[in-house]
Parts: structure tokens; sequence; C-alpha cells
DNA sequence: TCGCGGACTGACCAGATGGTCAGTTCATTG
DNA sequence: CAATGAACTGACCATCTGGTCAGTCCGCGA
């Protein structure tokens, strides 16, 4: 049983939570650097000064934003990565939920994107540091299972965590091209597509 | 024979080409966004000011920067994939001179991929559509080659847009590790890799 | 009904940054 | 040597934006 929460709880933490989705919008319409505080308020329809009842600055805000929205899609990548059905299905399913997710936030893509590449000083690059963890999270996580994999024989041995990073971003030029340019398809193709390239490669055999 | 240039026309571009240079450097380090003009202009040895005598504004400026060194990369790497070898081979060699050019210009790394998710309005996203558009080049210029060889019958038959940019930012992520965590190592390795990894995929074969 | 206090507001401030331009430097030329 | 003007400088300006805070609003309890 939770702890019950008193109404002003519920509210604040409502308030959190449509401050952070308006944040996305803005970050996903004008960009990280360009989205203001100014234009997160309006968004949210407060007025600037109230953002910072609930976050201490900018920064925060766009922390605790992306925090929760990548908490969200790594625990769905990773439960269907968790099973213990083959390899193939695993990335299968994985996927499938990977895009199914930036179906559904189309928002949240341009903040998770921009994530990877932290600008600013190396000093200020620290304080995104954590946040480029998250990122890289996953790659290593698809590591392991690829490493696993490899112990079981199902795929050829070479270093796991070159090869999850060559997996994982190759799937993100999909979700790119999804995206970016608004073009909907049913996320079981490009699964299907991307998995299969990466098992099996594009060589046509000889008999 | 080219058409002698005056010493002025000299000096300029030589002032040009330092300038742009500099840009590239302060925008690695600082990011796109944080690399102010003082930055450039200090890194470049000359006053603010100056650099208006040469670029009409901030814009033209990085445009001019990026536009000269995605030629110089794009250049490489068509010659190589232009060439009458088998795909294998000339997906290898295009790669080698990838990851030959980012190890020499290491700096220019930042500034490419800082293109590839413009920022700003829509409408001021326009101006920097066409940069945008280099980036987009090398990729449909290796869906043609791979659609080639799938009429070849090199490679089995796909949406060959789709799988170009697969590989090119499966590509890109062996070359991010590269720089970003400054793990120097031998090009044909990384190209080897990506290449076998492409054709053949990962899966053991049962006989 | 009154008054309390937390939520909220938005004008304001300080710092930063792109861009300007009046003034300076100096090689060239008559 | 003096005059010229192109190259260069850097103080200055206008604007923008993160963050502050004195004041307003409003629900609720006495």
């Amino acid at each position: 049983m939770l702890p019950s929460r008193s109404k002003e709880e519920v509210v604040h933490e409502f308030r959190i939570q449509s401050l952070q989705e308006a944040a996305m919008r803005v970050i996903a319409r004008k960009g990280m650097t360009a989205a203001t505080m100014q234009d997160i308020a309006e968004e949210a329809g407060v007025a600037k000064g109230t953002i910072y009842l609930y976050f201490k600055d900018r920064d925060e805000l766009v922390e605790k934003t992306f925090e929760s929205a990548v908490t969200e899609l790594h625990g769905r990548m990773d439960e269907a990565l968790e099973s213990d059905a083959p390899l193939e299905e695993r990335l299968r399913r994985s996927l499938h939920r990977l895009f199914e997710f930036f179906r559904e936030n189309r928002e949240f893509f341009r903040l998770y994107i921009s994530h990877r590449f932290p600008e600013g000083d190396p000093q200020q690059r620290r304080r995104q540091h954590r946040q480029c963890e998250r990122y890289r999270e996953r790659t290593v996580k698809l590591a392991g299972v690829l490493e696993e994999a490899m112990d079981r024989g199902e795929i050829r041995r070479m270093d796991p965590l070159r090869l999850a990073m060559f997996l994982a971003e190759g799937t993100n030029a999909i979700v790119i091209e999804r995206v970016m340019d608004e073009t909907p398809q049913e996320p079981e193709t490009d699964a299907e597509m991307i998995v299969s390239t990466f098992l099996d490669g594009v060589r046509t055999k000889r008999s």
C-alpha cells in the first residue's frame, strides 16, 4: 500500500509532471538551447516564476524531465531484453517497444538525442555527464545481452560493446526518419528489418 | 591554369581559412551554441570585429566552415564509392577514408553531428536546411550504391535508403567512440568490423 | 465575514552575446 | 616625407534570457 498522500502532494506532483510535459513539447519544437523558460511557462499556462517553485533552475527542470522519460523507456526495453527467449526474439520485442515508445512520445526524441553530445566547457559538461550516462546505459545493457548470446554460441564472438553501439545507433537512424520525417509505419516492419539485417547481414548467399 | 590571383586575394582567402579553422576548434571544444564570436576571434588571434570583414554574420561563418569541411569529407568518400570494385571493397575503402578523416580532423566531428538535428523554429531551421541536406547527401549516395549492388544480386533486396541510414548511423557510432573517448585505433580494424557485420550479420551459421 | 498563508504572478535585474563603427595602424604610393 | 586608404581594433549598443521578489489572489478555517 502506498502511503496515502495528502491532496497537496498530489497537486504538487501533478504540477511537476505537467511542467515536464510542457518542457518536452517546447524542446521538441524549438530545440534544446532555443527553448526558453518563458516558452515553457507559456506552454504550461503558468507564469515563468511559477516554474521556480517546482524546480531549482533550468538545469534541474531539463534533467528531471529527461530522467523521467528515459527511465520509462529503458524500463520497457529492459523488460523485453531480460526474458529467456532466444536473442532474435528478445531483440525484436525490445525494438518493438522502442519504436512504440517514440511513436507515443515524439516530443521526447529531440531531448533524448540532445543529451548524447552535451555542449559546454568540460567543466559545465560534468553536470550533464550523468544524463549522458543514461544514454550509455542502454548500450551497455545491450552489450551484456549480446555477450551472453556469444557465450551460448548464438552469434559470433566480437567486441560486444562496439557491436551494441553499432546496433543501437543504426536503430536510432530508423527512429530519426520516423520522427523527423513524420512517416508513420508499423513498428513491426522496422524492427523486423533491423533484426534480420543485424543477424543475417545483407549478402546474398551462394549455395 | 588557374587565373593568377593577386596577392590580396591570396591573403584574403588565407584569412578566411584560418578563421574557419579557429571556428572548428572552438566549436569542437565548447559546442555549437556555446562557441561565441569572442572565443573564435581569440582563437584566431584577431579582434571580434575582424571576423565581420570576412563573414556577414555568425551564421555565415558557421555555414561556410561546415561547407568546406563536409565537401572535403564527401569528396574523399565518394571517390572510394565510385570505383567499380565489388561492393565489399568499395565499402571498406570508403569507411577507411571516413575514419581517417575524422582522425585527422577531430575538431570537425562536433560541428558535423550538430548539423544533423538543427535547432530553432521551423522558420529559422530553414536556413540550416541546406546544411542538413549535406548530411543527407551521404546517405542518399550510399543508398544508390546499395541499390546498384541489389540489382547485381550482390545483396538482398530491401529499402535501400533505410538500409543506408542504418549503416551510416551505425558507422557514426564507432566514430563517436573514437572521437569522444579518445581511443585511437587503426581505421582498418573498425572498417573491417562494420563491413563484415553489415554484409554477413553476426549469427553463427549451422552447417 | 475576516484574516491568514501558501500559490502564483510578471515587472525587473544582471550578465552575456551578436553585431556596429569611430578611431588607429601601417604599408604603399606619389 | 606626406598622403592615402584598406585592414584592423575594441569599446559600445541593443537584445535576449535565466533568475528574483515584492505584491496579488484566493481558499479555508476561525
